[in-house]
RNA sequence: GGGCCCAUAGCUCAGUCGGAUAGAGCGGCGGCCUUCUAAGCCGAUGGUCGGUGGUUCGAUUCCACCUGGGCCCGCCA
């Protein structure tokens, strides 16, 4: 699936050490090998653990298979030490010239890093963000935006096709409260000024009219289906409203510096919907059941995995005839396979849908869909109390209450800095550099964890400028920036050669060597912490060689080559990785 | 009724195909700024990995059951 170029260390090491294992043992095929990084570097820097899992099968003891193993893998130039330890692990000490060797040539590869793209390349569409038209966009949608954004830029590193789509929440029920709504309390101006804001405020007052009032509820389906059907008035009405709220949603887009390829929304299916439900009677997937459209699983021959027991139908036609969101996602999976020729396509979505796509999926199947279809699924977001979130005065949560709150803070911890002379930051650069820094923080605090726990929402947390946070890893950047413009070196330009010597030398370049197998791996796995992840110890590891080992002040020439040469690789790593998470690094702070 | 997720240090969370003495941040404690930016570094402290069984050389990880929490599934999206 990937390459498996020179330049992926860690594939490359797991790679020699499988051969060594069937050549030493004499095997007719290559067992795994099961390469993993040390934790103690006293193990040395990696283990091969197959020798165990390949005694189990064999029925011999671990140890009598791991030694030849281990002689065997001492032939190969990189591995400096191999030896067997406990139960069977057999620990790998890398040749430091051998390390030197490969960051030299990851250096002199200014355009990738040595980041070897796919071998094959395929054409996924990331659906994310996708905010609803007339509700407030939350911290909820932030994850969304904030997850989707960094898949697609490292999907499209590791050399995939990508085309990111904003599947807006532009069509539906709520569109006929919205017309009889602002009819009756409707503000022109407000809508101008905040399109979100406003419709907000009419639907919640037309949702909780309609409830009680049977007639405004039975005109607000009238209006519903006038539009359906391509009513001029209504047409009208509804695309002013998406408009006026497509201006909102670019201000926040734009303070996120989140772009999209498309903005195809639910709309952009609406007459694809009644084709899409003809097919499922058609073939026998779909049946009437209280004027409703609907698909029982339990009654199908074959019912998908998973589905056999599941009672509950999947209605894709309301008994008013109006369709949902679920003929909506149909729809969009059989235009995305037939038009748009995905391979694959990521839903960037919240754990809560997880059924419903299920059901998406196994229903796009039966109708021949072949696309990999896959939900990225996060957490939700909760409050100090599993509550829905609020902020200190009660009042829900905007997006940008809280990305100008960041911003906000980032400036107060700046001037803090240049009021007692520690930051050297040009007056003309503190917007600047307080947005990069607030947001990069926010962005920061959603994408390193584990997409699918749930988030627990603390203001201080995710401002916070310390420890592992967008500005420790902004900060390291910095710092080696700091040390090329001290040095008046172009640090594109360097000569000499890596050696390491040094304990902090070695631990270094034992970071650095496993960028391209950590960005391969965040972006299989639609897993951003993962590369979060690797990027703070990058940086932690850099903080302890920045402290150990003078770079400008080596004891000699060779030395100070070697330690800007690595002090390089770590700035273009952490620049690249952070720009891969969406965040911005600065030069100054 | 059907299905999904979660439980790890005081708090918030990592933990890759089952590996050695389970990691980080924050908070608290003790140090480090005449030397490349202290949003930093170093040290000490902090754990019944919810519980009980099972699988095995080895389980936080896999399986079963249990407890406790959250979520989804007929007419919102």
């Amino acid at each position: 699936m990937y390459a498996c170029g020179p330049m992926l260390l860690e594939r490359t090491l797991n790679a020699i050490a499988s051969a060594a294992m069937q050549s030493a043992l004499s095997l007719p095929e290559a067992p795994p090998a099961l390469l993993r990084p040390t934790q103690d570097p006293k193990f040395g820097d990696y283990q091969v653990n197959g020798a165990m899992a390949l005694a189990k099968q064999l029925g011999k003891k671990p140890r009598e298979l791991a030694e030849p193993i281990a002689q065997k893998l001492l032939e190969h130039e990189a591995i400096e030490g191999a030896e067997v330890a406990g139960p069977g692990f057999i620990n790998l000490h890398i040749s430091s010239a051998w390390l030197g060797r490969e960051l030299d040539a990851m250096y002199a590869d200014l355009t990738r890093d040595g980041v070897d793209p796919v071998d094959v390349a395929e054409r996924i569409l990331v659906d994310y963000s996708s905010p609803n038209i007339a509700k407030q966009m939350h911290v909820g949608h932030l994850r969304s935006t904030i997850i989707g954004d960094a898949l697609v830029k490292l999907l499209r590193f590791v050399g995939h096709d990508v085309t990111s789509v904003n599947h807006l929440g532009d069509w539906g029920t709520q569109f006929g409260l919205l017309i009889v709504g602002m009819r009756e309390w409707g503000n022109q101006d407000a809508l101008d000024q905040d399109a979100i804001v406003e419709l907000g405020r009419v639907y919640a007052l037309a949702s909780a009219r309609a409830k009680q009032d049977e007639a405004f509820a039975e005109s607000a389906r009238a209006e519903l289906a006038k539009l359906q059907t391509g009513d001029a008035e209504n047409t009208a009405l509804w695309t002013r409203f998406v408009a006026a709220t497509r201006k909102t949603l670019d201000v926040v887009y734009g303070q996120l510096g989140v772009t999209f390829d498309e903005w195809k929304g639910e709309s952009f299916y609406h007459d694809q919907l009644e084709g899409v439900v003809q097919r499922l009677v058609a073939e026998g997937l779909a049946r009437e059941d209280d004027g409703a459209l609907c698909v029982f699983w339990n009654e199908l021959p074959e019912p998908p995995k998973g589905l056999e027991k599941q009672k509950e139908p999947f209605i894709v036609r309301k008994r008013d005839g109006a369709f949902l969101y679920s003929t909506t996602d149909l729809a969009a999976a059989l235009y995305r396979r037939d038009v748009m020729k995905a391979d694959r396509v990521l839903y960037v979505v919240g754990t809560p849908q997880a059924f419903h796509f299920k059901q998406v999926f196994a229903l796009s199947q039966l109708l021949g869909v072949t696309t990999r279809m896959e939900h990225v699924a996060f957490g939700s977001v909760l409050g100090e109390d599993g509550k829905p979130i609020r902020s200190r005065d009660g009042v829900e949560v905007t997006l940008q209450g809280l990305l100008s709150e960041a911003v906000e803070r980032a400036r107060a911890r700046i001037q803090e800095g240049i009021d007692e002379g520690r930051l050297m930051i040009d007056p003309a650069d503190l917007d600047e550099t307080a947005t990069k820094l607030g947001i990069g923080a926010v962005k920061y605090a959603d994408l390193r964890q584990n997409r699918v726990s749930d988030y627990t929402f603390d203001w201080d947390k995710m401002i916070s400028f310390q420890g592992n946070a967008g500005p420790y890893m902004q900060n390291a950047y910095v710092r080696c920036r700091s040390i090329f413009r001290k040095g008046e070196v172009d640090p594109d330009q360097l000569g000499g050669a890596v050696t390491l010597a040094a304990d902090e030398e070695h631990a270094l370049a034992r970071m650095l060597v496993r960028f391209g197998d950590i960005v391969h791996q965040a972006a299989e796995t639609s897993q951003p912490n993962y590369l979060c992840e690797h990027l703070f110890e990058l940086s932690r590891s850099f903080s302890r060689f920045y402290e150990a080992c003078s770079v400008l002040n080596a004891e000699d020439e060779a030395t100070q080559q070697s330690r800007l040469r690595l002090t390089a690789l770590v700035s273009r790593q952490l620049g690249r990785g952070l720009t891969l998470l969406g965040i911005d690094v600065v030069e100054r702070m």
